[in-house]
DNA sequence: GATGTTTGTTACAGCTATGTGACAAGAAGG
DNA sequence: CCTTCTTGTCACATAGCTGTAACAAACATC
């Protein structure tokens, strides 16, 4: 596994808590930092600059929520990608949480598994690769900093899943991956999807790519699918 | 789906979910054995050493939690994935129940394509993928990353069956097989297939290999082949 | 060279994996 | 509330792979 050592702050007033996902991510490959309060988190913030945050909903003090909003509210510290953790999974802190402008928020309890990957998600979906550097392949272009997917000059509509998948496929070219996989890196691991979804996505795809481009986009019998320039 | 036949044992006091849950993995490929307690799983363990194991939280007599305690300190199952199920989600139980070195945990009630799903997840991380390295011979090169297989630069496009003969071909040369072994490393040991099916693919990856790189696979007559770069 | 045995080659029927279109449920946005 | 878009799933169509048989060619033995 290449698992870059990304740094994770916890935050959270229950030791145990923080404790037990500290593990948990430690033995992914993560270096975890940890806070009980919104003050030591914050410093914490800006002392370490971590490349995510754990954040509890209840907090003594400041809330979690009233401290999300105060992160994405500074400059500083708005684009660092926040997973919010609700003690139980009320609608409206669904709500409430994405509305402040986390990225992700998990409900208590939560499986090691399912934070892992939900973190792998976020993570990835706050570093595309470079971050606004746009992707061509044979006059196929994919523009993150735009959104927009263009295959000779015209404008690809495809909708978002099928974008990230094109987004994955592009950023992971010439290798061979199995429905499994891609499930894994497009839908975020802890979603559970029939594997025969990956085929229509794949067919929705090569269709909005067109004749002239849907040839990238192989097919592995047995296998998967594969992106490559290269025709067999 | 070729869903390779694992077993997976059940271990649940009530026998009428033990029953739900096999009908659910075997309608997904898996095979079942079932306990309704510690002893019985121990013993089914140490029998049929099962894939995986399914495991209540609450049994009687030595509870699920103990019971998945002691596996993992056991040498000789403490590589055995186990996934625990809990009848309600407490706090308390996912802490304990991670503590305890299960591998994931699942919280009743839950669906059966949940379960088939995590299933799937546990085993994919406990096996570990075979060798990635590309392998290359006189201008053939087989790249498994790839699932991928060129001569002399050009792609060659063959079936599933013919890149694992030649897999195992490129990771065993110089050494004469029989058809019986073919059929045995190459096909899996235990399908019924005619002796002779294996001359046919043979000469279906001789032909597509070309005739600058068939010579690589020479017939030893009244024996089998072989894959060697010395001429005979 | 005749004969029996082993291997090469081809065609084909059945099957499995994948392609494809349609649909219902949900999310997003008026 | 309605409309529109997206998504996952199903059912059916299709294409490609597989195993087998049948025959041809090569080889061995005498």
């Amino acid at each position: 596994m290449t698992t870059p050592g990304k740094t994770v702050l916890i935050v959270d007033d229950e030791s145990a808590i923080r404790e037990m996902i500290a593990v948990a991510l430690e033995m992914a490959g993560y270096h975890c930092l940890e806070a009980s309060n919104c003050q030591d988190a914050h410093a914490s913030i800006i002392d370490s600059k971590p490349d995510m945050i754990l954040l509890d909903w209840m907090l003594p003090g400041t809330s979690g929520l009233e401290f999300a909003r105060r992160l994405k509210r500074d400059d500083l510290t708005k684009e660092m990608p926040i997973i919010l953790l609700t003690a139980k999974g009320e609608e409206d802190n669904k709500v409430q949480g994405l509305d402040s402008g986390a990225d992700d928020y998990i409900t208590k309890p939560f499986s090691p598994r399912e934070l892992v990957a939900r973190l792998k998600a976020v993570l990835r979906r706050a570093t595309p690769l470079g971050i606004e550097e746009a992707i061509e392949v044979q006059g196929l272009v994919l523009d993150p900093a735009c959104h927009r997917v263009t295959a000779s000059q015209n404008p690809v509509d495809i909708g978002p899943t099928e974008y990230r998948l094109l987004q994955f496929f592009m950023t992971h070219q010439e290798r061979a991956y199995s429905r499994t996989q891609l499930l894994d890196q497009v839908w975020g691991g802890n979603v559970y999807v029939e594997e025969r979804t990956v085929d229509v996505h794949i067919r929705r795809l090569r269709k909005a790519l067109g004749s002239a481009h849907e040839h990238l986009i192989q097919t592995v019998r047995g296998t998967g699918y594969r992106f490559s320039t290269k025709t067999s």
